[in-house]
Order: C-alpha cells, then sequence, then structure tokens
RNA sequence: GCGCUCGUAGCUCAGUUGGAUAGAGCGUCAGGUUGCGGACCUGAAGGCCGGGGGUUCGAGUCCCUUCGAGCGCGCCA
C-alpha cells in the first residue's frame, strides 16, 4: 500500500540524514502516514519532525527540512512534498497514480479492497448465542449485522473465517424447563383443558402458535401423558422449534453459521468433563464446600467462581471452558466472542478459565456492544422475553426491509448505546442513508444504460484516457475510490464494521458532487469514454463496500 | 459500596489509535437543473466535545478528579 512506501522513505531520509550527521542518534520512530482531512494539506502527511523535535532538541519546522533533504529520489507517483504548519510533511501524489487505480478496481473487480495480510490465520467467530427460548429480537439484531460483517471484513484480509452460534442448551436449564411447561400447558388448553401456566412462565404468543401447530400436526395425541414424561418432552419439542425459528429469523437477515454448536452435546460427548480435569492438572481448581471452584483469582480475576455445584452440576463456567477448548482444539488461532455489554463481568472470567485450561487468553477476543435503547413513541421498550413483549427482528425486517435494518445497525459502533427509535425507523424509511448509498449505485447503473442505448462500446479501463480526469470532482472521487483497500483493512484490524457504512455514504457523497458537476456522457467522446470508466469504477467500490455489510447493490430503485 | 462502558450541534451518530479551522444525516431557513434518475446538489444558522485539573510542540482522543446515564457484581445462564 502506498502509505507503507511513503512511510518508507520517510524512515530511509532519517536514517541518512542520522548517518550524515544532520540529525542526531535515535532509536527509529514509528512512522505514520494520514489522510488529513483537509485536501490542501495533501494527500497524505507525515508529522513524524513534530514527534521527533523534542527528543532531537530540534525545530520541528528545521526537522522537517532536514528529512526533507535526505528523501529518497524517485519516488514514481510523488508529485511533490511541502513542509507546511508546525513541521508536517505533506505529500502530493501525481494524478496517474490516482488514475491509475480504476486499473487497479477493473483488475480486481468484486476482490478489489480485499488483500491478504492475514492469510494463514483461522478466525472464529461466535455471535448471538441468544438463548432458545424466543425469537431473534432488534436488540439481538445488533449483534447480527456486528458479528456477520466483522467476519466479512476478515475474510476481505485474508482470515479464514467461520461464524458459529452457541445453543445454550444444557440439561440443568432452568428457562428451559419453564419453556416446555409453559408450552405443555399452552397444548393442554389448545385442548380445551384448564391447566394453569407455571409460575415463571413464557408469555409470548409465539409459544401459543407453538403449541396450536402441535395440535394440528399430532392432534391430542399427548393429552393423557404425565407430567414426568410430557414436561421434558414438551421441552424438547419447544427448543427445537425455536431453534429452527431463529435460524429462519437469521437467515431472512441476511446472517447464516457455518455451525450450530449445541452446549448439551459437550455434555454428551464428554468435554465439560474433560475440561474440568484439565484445569484440575493445570493446578487451577480445588474444593470446598463440596464443590469444585475456578481460581479465577490466580489469573487476573477478582474471585474464584464454581465450576461444579455441591449438588455435581456442573455450571455454565465449565461449559464455556469446554466449548472454548473445543474452539481452540478446532484449530482456530482467534477466537472473537460478541456479547452483549451485560456480559462484561463475565469476560474477565471466561479469560481466567482459558488460561487455566493452559491457552493464551490473549487469543480470545471478547467484543462488546452496547445495548440498544429501543423507543417507541416516545417511550423506552424495555423488552422482556419472559413477558413477551421483545421485539422480534422478524416485524423490523417486513417493516423496514434487511438493507434499511442492517444498515442502520451498523451506522454507531459498537461501544455506543445507540437509541433505535422504532417509530423512525418504520417510517421515515426514505431518509435513511443507505438509500442515499444505494441510489449512487443505482444512478451509475443507468447512466451506464443510457451509454448502451446511445451505442457507446464501453472500453477497459486501460484503453481510456485516464489522464483527461482531472477536474476537482474527478479527483476526489479517485481518491475515494483508492482509499478503499485502507479502509478495508482499518476496519478489519479494529474490528470496527461501522466505519464502512461511513465510508459508503462518503463515496455515495462524492459521486453525487461528481454528477451534477461533470456530465458524463457529453459531446467529447474521449472524455465520455473516461468518465465512464470512473463512473464504472465507482460502481464496482459501491458493490464491494455494500457486499461487505451484506447490502444488496439495487440497479434501479 | 466496588467494577466496566458511555457523555460531541435541537435529535441520531462519526471523528483515521495524540495532529492542522471538530464533521455527517435528520430537522429549521434560503437557493440550484431547457440535457445522463431531484431518493440529488449549494449555502446559512446551530458547539465551553458534561464540568474541573494534569501530561506536551499539540487533547474530543491519554492520566486524575467530579457530575450524570447505562450495565455488571450467584453453587442463575
Amino acid at each position: 500500500m502506498i502509505q507503507e512506501e511513503l512511510a518508507g522513505a520517510v524512515l530511509e531520509a532519517i536514517k541518512r540524514a542520522q548517518e550524515e550527521g544532520a540529525i542526531p542518534e535515535l532509536p527509529a520512530p514509528t512512522i505514520t502516514m494520514e489522510m488529513p482531512r483537509n485536501k490542501e494539506h495533501g494527500d497524505y502527511a507525515c508529522n513524524v519532525a513534530l514527534s521527533l523535535a523534542g527528543p532531537a532538541k530540534t525545530a520541528p519546522r528545521k526537522l522537517a527540512e532536514t528529512i526533507l533533504q535526505f528523501l529518497p529520489g524517485g519516488i514514481g507517483f510523488l508529485e511533490r512534498v511541502e513542509i507546511a504548519g508546525a513541521g508536517f510533511l505533506n505529500f502530493y501524489l501525481k494524478p496517474d497514480w490516482l488514475q491509475d487505480t480504476l486499473f487497479e478496481i477493473e483488475e480486481n473487480q468484486g476482490r478489489f479492497g480485499c488483500s491478504q495480510v492475514h492469510a494463514g490465520e483461522k478466525v472464529l467467530i461466535e455471535f448471538v448465542s441468544a438463548n432458545p427460548t424466543g425469537p431473534i429480537s432488534v436488540v439481538n439484531g445488533r449483534a447480527a449485522a456486528l458479528g456477520d460483517v466483522l467476519g466479512n471484513l476478515l475474510a476481505a484480509v485474508g482470515y479464514q473465517v467461520a461464524r458459529e452460534y452457541y445453543i445454550n442448551d444444557a440439561l440443568n436449564s432452568h428457562q428451559l424447563e419453564m419453556l416446555g411447561e409453559t408450552l405443555a400447558a399452552r397444548y393442554l388448553q389448545q385442548l380445551g383443558k384448564d391447566v394453569p401456566l407455571p409460575p415463571e412462565s413464557y408469555k409470548g404468543e409465539y409459544v401459543s402458535e407453538m403449541a396450536k401447530k402441535i395440535v394440528e400436526r399430532e392432534g391430542n395425541a399427548y393429552e393423557n401423558v404425565p407430567d414426568s414424561e410430557l414436561f421434558p418432552l414438551f421441552r424438547k419439542l419447544a427448543t427445537d422449534e425455536m431453534i429452527s425459528q431463529q435460524r429462519g429469523d437469521l437467515e431472512s437477515f441476511g446472517v447464516c453459521y457455518d455451525n450450530w454448536q449445541r452446549e448439551s452435546a459437550l455434555y454428551e460427548d464428554g468435554e465439560v468433563t474433560q475440561a474440568i480435569e484439565t484445569i484440575r492438572r493445570q493446578g487451577y481448581a480445588y474444593e470446598k464446600d463440596d464443590a469444585i471452584w475456578l481460581k479465577a483469582s490466580a489469573l487476573g480475576d477478582k474471585e474464584d467462581w464454581v465450576l461444579v455445584r455441591s449438588n455435581g452440576r456442573e455450571t455454565y463456567v465449565a461449559a464455556d471452558a469446554a466449548y472454548h477448548k473445543n474452539k481452540f482444539d478446532r484449530g482456530f488461532t482467534l477466537l472473537i466472542n460478541i456479547w452483549g455489554a451485560d456480559h462484561h463481568g463475565y469476560v474477565a472470567r471466561l479469560k481466567a478459565a482459558i488460561a487455566a485450561l493452559g491457552y493464551d487468553p490473549a487469543r480470545c477476543e471478547v467484543i462488546l456492544h452496547q445495548m440498544i435503547h429501543l423507543v417507541r413513541e416516545g417511550e423506552s421498550v424495555v423488552g422482556s422475553k419472559r413477558e413477551g413483549n421483545v421485539i422480534p427482528l422478524r416485524e423490523l425486517i417486513t417493516e423496514v426491509g434487511r438493507d434499511a435494518a442492517r444498515f442502520t445497525f451498523l451506522l454507531s459502533s459498537a461501544d455506543a448505546t445507540a437509541t433505535f427509535d422504532l417509530d423512525l425507523v418504520k417510517q421515515q424509511t426514505n431518509e435513511n442513508p443507505v438509500y442515499y448509498v444505494q441510489y449512487a449505485h443505482a444512478r451509475i447503473a443507468s447512466i451506464l444504460k443510457k451509454a448502451a442505448d446511445n451505442e457507446l462500446v464501453l472500453k477497459a479501463a486501460a484503453k481510456v484516457k485516464r489522464s483527461l480526469l482531472t477536474h476537482p470532482r474527478e479527483l476526489d472521487l479517485l481518491r475515494k475510490l483508492a482509499d478503499f483497500p485502507n479502509e478495508v483493512q482499518v476496519a478489519a484490524e479494529n474490528r470496527a464494521p461501522h466505519r464502512l457504512t461511513h465510508y459508503s455514504i462518503e463515496l455515495a457523497s462524492v459521486f453525487h458532487n461528481f454528477y451534477t458537476e461533470c456530465r458524463v456522457i457529453g459531446e467529447e467522446v474521449e472524455l465520455t469514454l473516461a468518465r465512464l470508466a470512473l463512473i464504472r469504477g465507482a460502481e464496482q467500490v459501491l458493490k464491494n463496500a455494500l457486499g461487505l455489510l451484506g447490502v444488496s447493490a439495487p440497479e434501479s430503485m
């Protein structure tokens, strides 16, 4: 990437200057190249003279001059370098280089923006993993969008990515027990029996609907089954049905998993017992009050936690330890878990468990996303699964569509408490920036179609006169296109999918600006062809950006 | 009480890991096209970046403190 080449050149200049004695000997500085927000400050700017001024005991501007003097010549794409402000080095690129990005886009097409920086690394992203006690909610939607797009981003920079959903279906789950009993009661009610709901029942409509389905399918087959058999049976029916509903909800949101990992399977395969055994062998387990404890306090957590209760049942901590051991043993070099911020207190516990198992906790990253603050008619909506008043993601998708929903979730960074005004999102769908971006894409498609109708034969970018693209708006557009690969890498490495929505909005904006000031299909044939090549490049990058976001790029709307 | 996260325009959110004059959308006001899609474009108003202190050439960003909001502190998951 061009930043790296420039940084290398600056570093070399500093070294040479030191050899000549023009700059005092100092440890090699890290060179950062940034894109100034003000265009007058060049295409790239370097602040090394400022940061070196202190240790070198030299005025920053003077230092910048020295560096400039020793800068190696023959950097093909560089037009000029200027010293500005307090001592910034501003690099201006030749327009040729910008124009050549069109060639690069055309060559790489859907792969433009991708790299192999992280080739050879295998990452497992686990996200959503909601209890199978209700449909996927709007709140889960944030994690879903986050995890899915992060997966796309990591794949784009070379990672081998697997997406996984962890199903909390353990035998000792009280919640699933309650769900099963609720379903059983609803079922019997359907058959006309006067049966009360269990004390901690799930009040959502979906349980009754499930019951209705069972009646339709199997009639009164379970009417006289005693509770001791009925409850476990309905618990399983309910769990399986919920899981398949959740899968459907997520698929209609465009999120597909490589694996749905059942917690119960970890018990059945003896992995939980094994994990506890491993922790014991490593010396991080002890017995107290008839229970087995994880010595988490010795591994960075504040207190110890029970792995096996005094009644012999394992806790979820034990299961999670087993699960993460299982993940590592499948060969993943990096584990990413996406959790709601309400689980933040659990991070240290999991890391301690991972360390106790003998793995490096740094290889497990937990991304916490803040809760979504749902507002409807000016009032806070507090969803409770138990009370059955959570807002299903499905409902949101039906009302605003997948594209708008995904885009909205990804506008804010994971650690911002986002407010989600349901009325606003539903009523003013046209004001969602996703349409602004999609409109740019559709506009381009329309121009290209018009060009075809005019029998203008599109030429490969390499064959048009790219040097004609010198209008400020054309250069702005080219600059934005050229920046895409860097943007993808930064977004991936910072685990920041939201950067991509903002990039796509900016790209759409520079395109609309260009469109307003520069007519594409005009009288000068060469210019027309060059601009057609330019907008084709823009179309491709918009498509790539939207593709990473899992949002469609329509030809017309 | 202890801990984690957050506080940026009227509202919803960005801010390139410490850079140059803090940005965008919505909303408000005023403008723009004899031609490629007006779901667009231009301009204006709107800010003590919660308050205070510190670190340094330089702070929305890092440290301390204070106020406010959310969340977490089980042999529940």
